[in-house]
DNA sequence: CAGTGGTATGACCACGCAGTCATATGACTA
DNA sequence: TAGTCATATGACTGCGTGGTCATACCACTG
């Protein structure tokens, strides 16, 4: 109930105490809690049965966080976020060239990261879909609006360099293009895959069905109906000239051995 | 545990006693179920606050119903689904003209009905969203499958008809629209209303907030998008001659006075 | 050594839950 | 009237939960 967090109050909210902590056991936590929160839904992660699994006691929970919200949202912006930004990042801007070639990078890249890190991935998924408790919805809300706003501000700048149609309401092409990157690859993954995002996460062996190539294929088809969609209509550029970056050049994060940390 | 429904093994599970009842208590039942899980997601509606509210005992809910997924399951595809289906049958079938301005028709029609019965619309978005319970993400998949395999068929009738590209693989051209229809769409909600989906089942007033005129430019983008992308390239469709049949002429069905029974 | 303050602990509490079951009800039959 | 049977009831049990708090611990200071 009481607040006695003093200082950083703005980006994480786990009291100083958390951050005081030995490296090796505040690790132990979060390794316990995405493990807890990308098997179960957030509703049904107990924090009884979360102190049990990380070999602390009940009262330090709470000496480390002011409840099971307090943990998610930092799970969720500090340390998974800054994971997969950090591996994003590795992606070179775009300068010149395609924009859509530039966005069905960043997919593929997005599609690696969620089968190099299926249990990371799950637990951001909980982030997109509103879901259950009413404090859990208010961040999924900050979350989703984030996301909506930083869209739309890249698909603002790509139609005034004119590789959007200027008669599509931008507002419009936002939601269009969120809906078929969150759900439409979801639904692609879920046919590839046979199984839900959830069972996937738990059994990764499952990532060798969809081989990078299809990966690709998969994109690139989705891609060619959002160009002809909402790019503007200029002869399609060929493909050895489409393909600006590799994303095999893409190292691997140092964090990222094998599939998951 | 023990399952002792005898007849009536397929389509709806409740037990004997449930359909055995008079007619006004089953409604009464039916009517709570319905603003209960309108208001509050699947694991968060208790048997115990249903009972009560509903004025029946406890041992009675379990003469009806084996649990709680039991009553969801016949809320979902008995009730709700059948309300639904019965709206939009009213449309008449797709017999000859644009594939595009049907498929308009049933979106703004979607639409309608959302806005016309936000609880019952409510309640069926759970299962369009994987969450929580497993028994439920069973439903869920279930649904989601049928979904995807019904649109599959459609979709596929249009490609054959020649209104959809020849080069565009079904199933991607599948899982596009369908992102498009229940993604876009409710971040278009979103965006027209302020709200969540369950804040605004509370608060059906807002529904003025996003006035048919606003739907149907909405819906016509959205479109627009995807004849580009997805249809045959052919002359643009002159307005008068795209709109076959009109919406306004669908009528109210009998159990829809104002916005909710 | 004693004292101090931050941290760790887990027994403990009150709660709401799903599901049970002995008993009550009441309509219908013989 | 007595008997039968489908249905109605709600007190009850057992459980896991979120959260508390008196106590224990321990590194450090003086």
């Amino acid at each position: 109930m009481t607040t006695q967090s003093t200082t950083r109050e703005e980006p994480a909210v786990p009291r100083d105490t958390f951050f005081n902590l030995p490296e090796a056991k505040r690790q132990r936590i979060a390794e316990v809690a995405i493990e807890a929160f990308s098997r179960h839904p957030y509703e049904k992660v107990s924090i009884s049965q979360l102190v049990a699994a990380a070999g602390i006691a009940k009262g330090s929970f709470y000496q480390y966080f002011e409840d099971k919200l307090d943990l998610f949202r930092w799970l969720l912006f500090t340390e998974i976020a800054r994971r997969k930004m950090a591996y994003l990042k590795e992606i070179p801007p775009l300068t010149s060239g395609d924009f859509w070639a530039h966005f069905e990078l960043m997919l593929l890249a997005g599609i690696r990261f969620a089968l190099q890190h299926p249990r990371l991935s799950r637990v951001g998924a909980a982030a997109w879909r509103s879901s259950g408790d009413a404090e859990l919805n208010a961040l999924h809300d900050e979350f989703l609006d984030l996301a909506v706003r930083n869209w739309h501000a890249i698909l603002s700048k790509a139609q005034q360099e004119g590789h959007l149609r200027a008669d599509v309401d931008l507002d419009v092409a936002t939601e269009f293009t969120l809906a078929v990157m969150v759900q439409g690859l979801d639904l692609a993954m879920r046919r590839k895959l046979g199984v839900d995002l959830l069972e996937f996460c738990s059994r990764p062996e499952l990532a060798e069905r969809f081989p990078e190539r299809e990966q690709r294929a998969l994109i690139r088809q989705n891609m060619d109906v959002l160009r002809r969609g909402l790019g503007v209509a200029k002869p399609p550029i060929a493909t050895s000239q489409r393909r600006v970056f590799d994303l095999d050049a893409l190292p691997e994060p140092p964090w990222a051995h094998g599939r998951e940390e």
